[in-house]
DNA sequence: CAAATAGTGTCTTTGAGACACTATTGA
DNA sequence: TCAATAGTGTCTCAAAGACACTATTTG
């Protein structure tokens, strides 16, 4: 620190959302198209400026994703990600972007917002590839995204957020091979479901017509990290790079 | 997004270390007294404003762990950690703060930064235990930044940033025990080491004079990540809370 | 009864923990 | 040769993957 008297230079905070959902067997990310600029036109993450200094950053992005996607908050699922300052992300001011990530299971066909922006579900491979690309350094807050969801299913009951309740193993199965872009035994998965306690519990109330045997319906269970966790199989597509801070 | 012409509310942005390192097989983290209000003369973690409005954060991040404890940087881990923002966390202003974990090897006794400020080295459990209050919420931050670490043990190489190079297999150890806080079998952690692909190289260099058989020394590896991990054993001592976002 | 989906049991291999001894140096 | 520290090998058990069959419903 230095003698007081200078006094610190302010900067503006945005919140951004990388936005998660299944949608057609595909795992798949919200996004805007800009209509200001800078990137004007341009693919982007959902997001804005805080509304005043009086509120929470989590609040802040607990509104954004409101505004979006019209969502029964508390039943989405809503943590900080990480923040991206680097100076020359936007071109015009120093701006600091504290990204989140929300998972959200699959809505009703029309996802526009109250807003009048344009907003898409977008396959994350199409991302991920850079076939699309995104407005400042939204590509790297996607791709840091996605990597923490796959992460959090190993050791956390997130793929249930992806879930409506009451759902059934074979559903919980899909969230994972989608999101893993994996196959899973269903017996071995069913195996370590069980062993996870308080992952789901059973819902013995309806069940849902379906050709075929019925499944057992089940509810978010109370434990929200896994133990033993299910771990990831390690045949991924690409090896990622190495470096550290 | 609002209609422009509304001007975000900017914020000020201070950047938060959680130095760890071990003293006298302890786990040690850095905290200095503050001089100035809020909470002047209480403890604190060690950090600040950013210089100015063209300094990225992680160099902002590198300059206050210089200042602080004078150390070759480059050889230490720095990394970010995560956003603090709570409205009413500073009492007179808002301020965010971008907390960092950085971890060093042991240093020579005199810590005292370039600072005139009072610096020392305190084990985390005197702060963990709550023993030792801190200004802001730098209690949480610090409990993050522990687990953090702790978590980063099992699967990055982070344990060599405890150690001086050239180290020995069984310094690794006391790295691995001290900041986990248990006993391990040197058996089974030979051989994981050397499971490890790339987490340590062999050093056929010097040897440090001992008393007892010398040991082999080593360097970092190029791997940054450990696979397979080294896995925690389940004995913790206190169980933590389960809520998730 | 056929098609479709749900659910379970076993075997085998691999990795983790418990455990005891040999090796090399300095005093 | 003793004390002190370094380093290794084996056995056992548990978890993980591969794998095939039974169960329950609708058309």
């Amino acid at each position: 620190m230095q003698a007081e008297a200078w006094t610190p230079p302010p900067v503006l905070l945005t919140v951004d959302l990388v936005v998660l959902t299944l949608r057609k067997g595909r795992l798949c990310v919200l996004l805007v198209e800009r209509a200001e600029d800078p990137f004007s036109g341009m693919q982007a993450l959902p997001g804005g400026f805080l509304n005043n200094d009086r509120e929470e950053i989590l609040d802040g992005a607990r509104r954004e994703l409101q505004e979006e996607t019209a969502l029964d908050i508390g039943r989405v699922h809503l943590e900080q990600l990480a923040i991206y300052g680097a100076v020359d992300r936007d071109p015009r001011d120093r701006v600091v972007s504290v990204a989140h990530l929300a998972i959200v299971p699959d809505l009703p066909e029309p996802v526009a917002g109250t807003d009048a922006k344009a907003a898409a579900w977008v396959p994350v491979e199409e991302v991920l590839s850079g076939e699309i690309d995104l407005a400042f350094d939204h590509h790297r807050i996607v791709t840091d995204g996605v990597e923490r969801a796959r992460s959090r299913l190993e050791f956390t009951a997130l793929a249930t957020a992806f879930c409506t309740e009451p759902f059934t193993i074979a559903e919980l199965q899909h969230v994972y091979e989608t999101v893993w872009d994996t196959e899973l035994d269903t017996r071995n998965f069913y195996r370590k479901v069980r062993a996870a306690t308080g992952f789901v519990v059973p819902d013995d109330a309806g069940s849902k017509s379906t050709r075929g045997r019925p499944a057992q319906l089940y509810r978010v269970g109370p434990s929200s990290t896994l133990a033993p966790p299910l771990t990831r199989p390690p045949s991924s597509e690409k090896p990622m790079r190495e470096g550290s801070a």
